[in-house]
This record gives C-alpha cells, structure tokens and sequence, in this order.
RNA sequence: GGGCGGUUAGCUCAGCGGUAGAGCACCUGCCUUACAAGCAGGGGGCCGGCAGUUCGAACCUGCCACCGCCCA
C-alpha cells in the first residue's frame, strides 16, 4: 500500500477471494492429531432445503467469531458442518416437483421417489452450505455431514435398535397428532396452537332410564359418534345423583355411563363433559383412567370411519357436523349454539388442522433418558447463556412427555423393524427367513439431529475426531431450539457417551423484523442476509448483527449494519495512513514506546484485548462489537492517529498497535482485515493464521492520566471555538495553570490549534476542566463580550447546581455517617471543586463588566 | 390458566445501587494533506405507573398497566 489506493474499501468485490484463500490455506480442517487443545463446535444443522436467513446469519457469525478466536488463540478447532435431511421438507419439495409432471409418488414408488430425492438433494442441497462460505464462516468444509448419508444411517439405526433393546422405544396405540394434510404423525412441537373461533354446540343426552338428561357441549359435534362416557367433577352437586347412571347416546344409541372425574371443570359449559376417548387428548386420559373403549371414528385419511355408522362414514369432519346437528335438530336434542373462542392445534408442517387420534406408532420414553440430561444442567456441567433458558429447558424436561418417533413418510431413515405375521423383529439389519416385512415409517428427523454431536465425528466407529473433539464446547441456537435439539442432544450424548455433548449452550437473540415481530415470508417481513451481503458487505453484516443482538430479542435495524460498513472504512483508511507514514506489521516483539502517546495507546489496546476475550468467553457478542467500535473510532483513529500526524507518536508503534487491533477484530470482521493486513508491509501469510493479539502493555495510570488531560484540554477549547464562532483556525494563545497536560503540552497546542503563551491580557476566557484551568486569548482583536458573558453565565450555572448537589449530600447526616467514607470524600472534593469553579466564573464575569 | 421477557433521548438499544449512555436522526461549524460513508461541537430524557427497602433507586421488593414470547 502507499496510500494512493481508493479511500473505500470495496468489500463486496473484495470478499470472495478471501473465502477461497482461507479454505486453499487448509487451517479449516481440523487435525486430530495435532497436539493442540481442541475446541469445538457443531453447527446446527440447518435444514438441506433451507436458505439462509437472519437466525442463521447471526447464529454463525457468533460461531464463527467463536471459532476464529480460538484457532488465533492455539486451539486446534473443530467445527462441524452438514445439514440435515429434513423429512417433512425435503419430500414436499420432491413431490411439488412431481407434481408439475402430473405424477405423484405412489405412482413412481418408493425405491424411485427416494433416488429423486437424492437427486433433488445433489442439484439444490448445497445452497445454504455456500451461503455460510460467503458470510465468511470457517467451518471444516472437507468433513461436511448430512443425517442421510450412510455412516450417519448407521449409527441412527443403531441407537434405534439400542433404545428398543433397553425398553426405551417401544409400539403402541396411542393418541397422537395427527396431520391429514401430510398423511403423518407429527410430534408435539410440531404443533402451533391457533385460537380459533368455532360453534359451541349444546346436546342433550337422555337418561336410559327415561327420567330426564344431560346437555354436554362441544366445538366438535361429529365425535359424539365415538362418546363411551358423560363426565362430571367429582364435587359438583348439581350431578352427583347422576354418577353411576347412564346416558344413551343420541344417533347411535349406545349406553353410556356417567362417571365422575377431576379433570371435569364445573364453570365450563354445563359441567357436563362428553368424553371421546379416541379424539381427544384430555379424553384419552379420562378414558385411560376409567377404562373406557376408544372408538375411533376418524380416520388417518381424515375422514369419517365405518365405525362412526353408515350415515357418517365417509364424510369429512366438516360435513358430519352438519349432518349430526340436523339430525339431532330433527330429534329436538339440539339445547343451543354460540360462537365459542378457543385455541385449535394446527400443523406447523401442512398448515392443517391437526386430527388428534389413536394410531399404532413407534415411542420413545424419555423419562429415564432425561433424568442424566437434567442432572447435568443442575449440577452446572451444562451451563445455558443467558442462564434464564436453564430453567426453561428445566421445565420442559421435568415435564416430558414419550415422543412418537414414526412418521409416515418416505424420505428419512427407514425404521429397522420388521414384522411376521405377530412376531416383530427389531435390528440393525433384516431378520433371517421369508415372510418379513419392514416397516414402511422412517424416523423423526429431529430422532437423527438427536446424535449430530457424535454421529458427525464418526460414532459408533471409534475414530480418532471422535477421540479428539467430543464433547464439543458450545451448541449455539435459537430458543425455539431448545427443545428440539439441544434437549435430545442431551439425552442422547449422554445415553451413548455418557458424557455431556456441550457444556455451554448460548440462545442468540431473535431477530424480529423493525416492527417487532418475527420476521415472516408469508407477510413479506423478512430480510434476506445475502441481499445485505450485496449491498454492505459479510463485514459490515457480520458486525452489525453482533451489534444488534442482546440477551433478548432486538428489531432488526439497518444502522447497526451501516456502523459495521463504516467500521471496515476506518479501518481500511486508517491502514492507509500509518502505512503512508512508515508502519508496518510483523514485529516480532511490541516496538518500545517512544512517547506518551504510545504508551497510551498500547495500553488501550491491551486492555481491550483483554476485555474482549473476557466478553466472548461469556458470550457477550454485542458489547465485544461495541468495545471494537470505540477502540479503533476514538481511541485509535480520533486521538491516537491524529497525534501521530502531529508527530506525537511514532510509527512503528502506531503500525504495530494497528496489527495487533486488526488480530482482534479479525473473529468478527475478517475480510476487512485481512485486506488490511495484506497492504501492511511486514505481514505474511494470512490473517486467519495470526496470532492472538497481544495484551502485553498493561495499564498505564500515567499515560493514561495525560492522555486524559490532553483530551479534556483539547475538547474545552474546541467547545471554546464553537460556542464564541470562532473557526477552527482562528489561532488562539492559551496558558495551563498546573502541569497535567505535561509533557503532552505540544500535542495540546497541535490538536487545539493554540499557541503557549504567558503574557495572556486580562480578559482571556477561561476554560475549567477536571484536571486543571486554562485561560485562552485570541491573539488579535477583543473578546465579543455578550458571548463570552453567555458563556460564562452557562458553566456558572452549571457550577453552581452541581456544588448544591454535592453540599445537599454532605449536610445530609445520614449520607455522610452510612454511605462508604470514599464516597464522602469524593463528594467532599466535588463540592470543593465547583465552589472553586463557581467563584471564578463569577469574578471573570465581574472583570467583564456590566452587560 | 401458568411462566418468561420487555417498557430508558424522535428511532434502535446499552447501563442494573452512588452526578443518565451509544449509534442513527436533529442543529451548528469545518472539503484539517487516512477517511465528507468523514471530522469537531451542541441540543434533547419526572429511565411505564404507584407503593416500599435504602443515607441514596433507572437499577432491589411488591402491586398495577400495556407490548412480545413460551407452555397448557
């Protein structure tokens, strides 16, 4: 560089070189038999059909900031990266496709449908992968892992069949969320929770014995066909009579009995609840209870059953309520309809309306799997940022729930189960002799994400990665996560390793769209990261998705991205200067500071080394982004740089502090500053392979006392020249009373524009600051009197409110016999202070006379 | 229904017991030979409401009001 080059850094023609350099280096692979510490990562797989959007940009960046400081830092890192195959997603992608051919898959068959999807997968699967090159994300490319692939198979399979051999997993009827859009079981945090409103319809049900009846109410006239009881809370009276009688069931004519259970809320509807054993959850459990039959009267095609009688069977749910309620209408057994508000499960995959019923799948307790996965984040082996979703993820598991891990889809990993006739036959690979068949279900997706942790690092085989880099350190993700993955993560880590798959979990904020709500393609809210990348550069995205993130969720805002841009422009120009003035990189050892300047400045640095490891060790991304601002724009550019300029620092130090700050910025912004470092004469290699910065100064209380001085010195003046008009080279003589400025004096005079002088006139003004009293003249003409009385009328005002304050503090007996005794001193000196500022002021404004 | 989070400058957010902060926006002045996507200076806040604890509360406690999220 000579410092001719532009003044902009142009990052988005700049950038990609650098993604290719970094991967060409070959310090992306992991190498399990370096002898270095290992630290690492596994990505969470995003899903294969997915795109990059915002939770990833930022999940990644925070990885990769993670990442990059650790392999500066010694370690050899590891991070982990693949996809996952997505079940539900990937095989509608492959059947819309099929569908522009007019052809559905049980035309084309199973064995063909499944080479599409691989097909589908080679031609569209490796879109986000690239997205994550080009946000500048370090991953180790060449072991790049997909839930699919058959190691990965393998070891799925085998967990399968170990959680059978154990008794975890087992087949059963039970009720599950049914999804008639997908043809699907699905689990339940697939489930979205809608509120709805519906009708609720009141029906009476008569006595057998003739002697009256019960009306019950429902949103869902059409289950009456599967009722096998009327329920009542045990402790309302109204109904106790009724206990141990029965109903007859209007349209069917079945005996129903009445039967009193806890769950029963006297306040809802009339107290009377008709119970469905096979269509609701709740009355699945009182059936349970009670041992009542389940009569299913939907069925998984979503339709009516034969079982809910030949008038119904056939229809859809819609349509049987309507042809029940004009038949109980028809019978006069109708007591009432009103619109009732109430939530409704919907499915988060088809977007339709979730069918609870009783479906023979496959389970997995997890009680006994969760019991070390809790202990764990009790005990502290597990650590969560912020440490409020411990608890959440404390909850959850204290309350789960068996997990139906079947579903009825092609695309995933096909159970290893295989029936004849009663007998079932669970193992890694077909039963001997004729007749078996094996279960067309695959497993849950998230079953497969449960054991990405170790299943990447070549686990069941006992490979050296898997020696080297498990447990990894961090799983970092989203909230909504928690429970999906970083929960089985847990279990199953802990099941096959017996050991912990993280012992940090970090949840990123959420980055809502600027109006406060989650970003959504279907209202068009999101915002696409790669169009920001065009547009600003992976840099400036980088850094001001750090800067925007927080313990919580944060609106996404533009400006933050604008600091990031504006950040690789300064440090780009500031390159330009210390190169243009004789800096370099590459010393071997910190130059020797030469003025106070350097001295202070290396402090700076070095402290800021230090407070940016201690943030990012506590996951604390948005100040870390916030410490890098301040440094390189006020300590480094406004002040340190200025007074190289001027001579005040030298440029050796100045072109080592530049290195070192670029080192430290690198986690976060690393295109900019390896674009930087390159025109650095000195650098060699990449940045990417630099060493940690170094924080080797240590603090400097007297650099930093005159540098302090200086700024506030410098700072009264300009306040100075703005408040009376005067231009920045409006030249001006001044004199210190007191030494703080020092040996800094010809900075001062440099960066004020001022001149020493001691034959000052008796009517210079007066600028206090912390550290001492300056007086400044102009070196012609008079003082405009009316401005300089404004002035001074203004910090005399001020003066005065403060040394009320601090005298109001010290006459409080309480405050000076209980509060710290330094704070009362403190205070004491404050108040001496501005009484001594204030009688200045006021004889300077007596010395300029009558207004 | 239960739980969690939020409410601080016009906007987006820090601060979480000792004189209210940043960025953006706004006003004023500078094309100062690294950067005008810049530099310098400035205005702007009963820190959601009400009680309480404390010498002292934006910060701790309780209640209330909105906003958002999670679980049922």
């Amino acid at each position: 560089m000579t410092g001719r080059e532009p003044a902009r850094y142009d990052p988005v023609a700049d950038e990609q070189r650098w993604v290719d350099a970094w991967e060409a280096s070959g310090v992306l692979r992991a190498d399990p038999s370096s002898g270095k510490p290992p630290y690492t990562i596994a990505i969470p797989p995003p899903n294969v059909t997915g795109a990059l959007h915002m939770g990833h940009a930022l999940n990644n960046t925070g990885q990769d900031a993670l990442i990059r400081h650790h392999r500066m830092a010694g370690y050899e890192t590891m991070w982990i990266c693949g996809t996952d195959h997505a079940g539900i997603a990937t095989q509608a992608q492959v059947e819309k496709a099929l569908a522009r051919d007019g052809v559905n898959r049980r035309d084309i068959g199973r064995e063909a449908f499944i080479e599409r999807v691989w097909e589908w997968r080679a031609e569209y699967g490796g879109t986000i992968i690239g997205q994550l090159r080009r946000l500048g994300a370090t991953l180790d490319y060449s072991r790049e892992r997909f839930t699919m692939d058959e190691a990965y198979a393998k070891a799925v399979l085998r967990v399968f069949v170990d959680l059978y051999e154990k008794g975890h997993i087992y087949r059963d009827n039970y009720m599950v969320n049914w999804d008639p859009g997908l043809g699907s079981a699905i689990s339940d945090l697939e489930v979205e929770d809608r509120e709805v409103t519906d009708s609720l319809v009141r029906i009476a049900y008569p006595l057998t014995d003739g002697s009256g009846e019960v009306v019950v109410a429902t949103v869902r006239p059409e289950t009456m066909l599967g009722d096998t009881a009327v329920a009542v809370n045990p402790d309302d009276e109204r109904y106790a009579h009724l206990v141990g009688r029965t109903v007859t069931l209007p349209l069917v004519g079945r005996e129903l009995p009445v039967i009193a259970d806890e769950y029963v809320k006297t306040d809802f509807g009339t107290g009377c609840l008709k119970i469905t054993p096979a269509h609701d959850p709740n009355d699945f459990e009182i059936g349970r209870r009670h041992g009542l039959e389940a009569i299913s009267v939907i069925g998984e095609d979503g339709r009516m059953t034969a079982a809910a009688g030949e008038r119904y069977a056939g229809l859809t749910p819609a349509e049987c309520a309507e042809r029940v309620m004009d038949d109980l209408n028809a019978q006069g057994l109708l007591r009432g309809i009103e619109p009732y508000t109430h939530v409704v499960p919907y499915s988060h995959r088809s977007g339709a309306r979730v069918e609870p019923l009783i479906s023979l799948q496959w389970f997995c307790d997890m009680k006994a799997l969760a019991e070390p996965a809790i202990a764990a984040v009790r005990d502290g082996r597990v650590r969560f940022t912020p440490a409020r979703w411990g608890d959440v993820y404390l909850r959850w598991m204290d309350e789960i729930r068996p997990w139906c891990v079947s579903r009825q889809l092609w695309w995933g990993h096909q159970l290893p189960v295989w029936y004849r006739g009663d007998e079932v036959y669970v193992g890694a690979s077909a039963p001997e002799g004729d007749g078996w068949t094996r279960d067309p279900d695959v497993l849950d997706t998230w079953f497969s994400s449960g054991l990405w942790p170790f299943a990447t690092l070549g686990w069941p085989e006992d490979t050296p990665e898997l020696e080297r880099f498990y447990p990894t350190n961090v799983l970092s993700t989203a909230r909504d996560i928690i429970f999906l993955w970083v929960a089985r993560m847990m279990m199953m880590g802990l099941e096959f390793r017996g050991e912990v798959p993280f012992s940090d979990v970090y949840i990123h904020s959420v980055i809502q769209a600027p109006d406060g709500r989650r970003m959504s393609k279907s209202l068009g809210t999101g915002i696409d990261p790669l169009e920001l990348i065009a547009e600003h550069g992976a840099d400036a995205l980088r850094f001001g998705l750090l800067l925007m993130s927080s313990q919580q969720d944060v609106r996404f805002s533009v400006d933050a991205i604008r600091q990031g841009r504006q950040l690789v422009t300064k440090l780009w120009n500031a390159t330009r200067l210390v190169v243009a003035r004789g800096g370099r990189a590459g010393h071997a050892q910190a130059p020797v500071p030469r003025t106070v300047a350097d001295r202070w400045m290396a402090a700076r640095v070095s402290l800021a080394v230090e407070e940016a490891g201690r943030l990012l060790a506590g996951y604390q991304f948005s100040p870390m982004a916030k410490l890098l601002y301040e440094l390189v724009f006020d300590d480094y550019c406004d002040w340190y740089l200025e007074l190289l300029k001027r001579d005040e620092a030298t440029p050796e130090v100045a072109g080592d502090l530049l290195e070192q700050i670029l080192a430290l910025v690198h986690p976060v912004m690393p295109f900019v500053t390896e674009a930087c470092w390159e025109q650095m004469p000195g650098a060699e290699g990449l940045m990417i392979t630099h060493v940690p910065a170094r924080a080797s100064a240590g603090a400097d209380a007297a650099a930093e006392a005159a540098v302090t001085a200086l700024q506030e010195a410098v700072t009264a003046v300009r306040g100075l020249r703005n408040t009376l008009g005067l231009g920045p080279r409006e030249p001006l003589r001044a004199a210190i009373d007191g030494d703080a400025v020092g040996p800094l004096t010809g900075a001062f005079c440099a960066l004020a524009g001022v001149e020493i002088a001691d034959d000052l006139p008796e009517d210079a003004m007066v600028v206090g600051t912390a550290t001492g009293r300056l007086r400044v003249a102009r070196a012609e003409g008079t003082v405009d009197v009316a401005a300089e009385r404004e002035r001074l009328t203004k910090d005399l005002k001020r003066a005065e409110s403060e040394h009320r304050r601090a005298e109001g503090m010290l006459g409080n007996e309480r405050f000076t016999s209980k509060a710290p005794p330094e704070l009362v001193d403190a205070e004491r000196r404050k108040a001496e202070r501005f009484a001594a500022e204030a009688a200045d002021l006021r004889a300077r404004l007596e010395a300029l006379g009558p207004g």
